[in-house]
Order: structure tokens, then C-alpha cells, then sequence
DNA sequence: ATTCATTACTTTGCGCCACAAAGTTTCACT
DNA sequence: AGTGAAACTTTGTGGCGCAAAGTAATGAAT
């Protein structure tokens, strides 16, 4: 049987999962690009990336340099594994649900 | 991009999804069945169960004729075309998340 | 020069809901 | 008769997703 429970709770959430689809299919992503991208609201977003910040799932990188800060995202070695074993699961649903 | 809009948030959610997984892959479960299987509480399991029922995802068939009364699951049309759609989405994820 | 708009966030607050714990009822067994 | 367990149901709470409103700083328009 598939063991659900080993199912990340951080990343299944459609919000989160999205960013974290987002970030692992391209680099670094900018705030606005992914509240363009995924049409959130600015504090549901904060607040997602907050979240997998915490977890130790995403750095932020805070450039000064330009005429306005830009902050931009980007997956940690720890959250590109966690998102490859959460798609590991995915997968083995995606399988069960084909043999019926 | 994946449309992340359309995944279905009564599926969406670890016991819940479980469930539908479950009903996917074999006719009818009793609740007891599920329970053991799953691993979850009466109160919570019992809820889900409600939740998908009202949205048309499934159907209860209670047996009066043992000693015990017993009630089972099983998915209906709807139910069972939810869940692929929603398959589907996990699909298109699982393939994305391949290509890096 | 000063208003207005826009970018780039952050904070606050509401409302829903996953989950467990406790309650209920019916049967079986001794 | 009394204990225990199966088969649920009800209740309560903590947590969280989400949007709306707030803040600050720049840039454009008049």
C-alpha cells in the first residue's frame, strides 16, 4: 500500500506546491514574478514562502543593488529532496489510480 | 504552465485523498476496513467520508441484514471522474518535477 | 514641488476544517 | 446482570489558508 502518511504536509498544499513546482522546474524566481505566474495574493504568498523558508526548504536572495529591492527565491539541496520524495508519492498514486 | 487552480480541494487532502485512493483501486470498503487500513480516527475518518458524500463523490450502502449493522463505500460516477481529472493534474506535476 | 500611482512587501483578522477525544447505542459473552 | 467491544456520531479546539488593509519607498505626472 502506498504510505500516505510519509506524504509532506508542507508541500501538499496547493498553494505550496505550486511554488514548489515553480522553483524546481526553473532557479530563482522573483517575488512578483511568481505572484504574476501563480495569482496569488501578496500575503498568501509571503506567508507560503514564509512557511517553506522556515522549513529550511528555500532561501530568499534580497538584491539592493537595482533602484528597488528585489527579492528572489530559490530551492535549498533540503527542499529539492523533499519535493523529490513528495513527486515519488504522487507518482505511486498516479500509478494505483491507472490499474482500475 | 500546470493549472494549479483546478485541483480539487475536497480530493486534495491527505485523508481524504487516501480515501478516494482506496475506493479507486477496489469496489467497496466498510468502514471498519477503511479505519484499519488507514489508520485513522473514527471522528476524523467519519468526517471525510461525510465531506465526499456530500459533494456526490461517493455513496454509503448500509447492511441491516447481519447482526451488526455495517456501512460501505463505494466511489460514484462522479467520484471516480473527479478523481481522474484530478489524477491527471498529478500526472503533469510528476512529469514536470522529471525534467531538471 | 507635490500629488498620484506603483512596486514590494508585511501585518492583521476572519473563517473554515482536520483531527482527536469523548459520548452513544447496540450487540455478544459470561 | 454486567462487562466489553463494535460501529459509529457529536463536540471542541488549534491551526492555517486566504484576502484586505497597512507601510514605505520610488517614479511619473502636473
Amino acid at each position: 500500500m502506498i504510505d500516505f502518511d510519509q506524504i509532506d504536509k508542507l508541500i501538499h498544499e496547493k498553494g505550496r506546491l505550486s511554488i514548489m513546482t515553480l522553483l524546481s522546474t526553473r532557479g530563482e524566481w522573483a517575488f512578483q514574478d511568481l505572484k504574476t505566474e501563480l495569482g496569488m495574493s501578496d500575503g498568501n504568498l509571503i506567508s507560503h514562502l514564509r512557511t517553506l523558508g522556515t522549513a529550511g526548504y528555500l532561501k530568499e536572495n534580497r538584491d539592493e543593488s537595482g533602484t528597488r529591492p528585489r527579492t528572489s527565491y530559490e530551492l535549498t539541496a533540503a527542499g529539492r529532496k523533499a519535493f523529490k520524495d513528495y513527486v515519488e508519492v504522487l507518482g505511486e498514486i498516479v500509478k494505483a489510480a491507472q490499474q482500475n
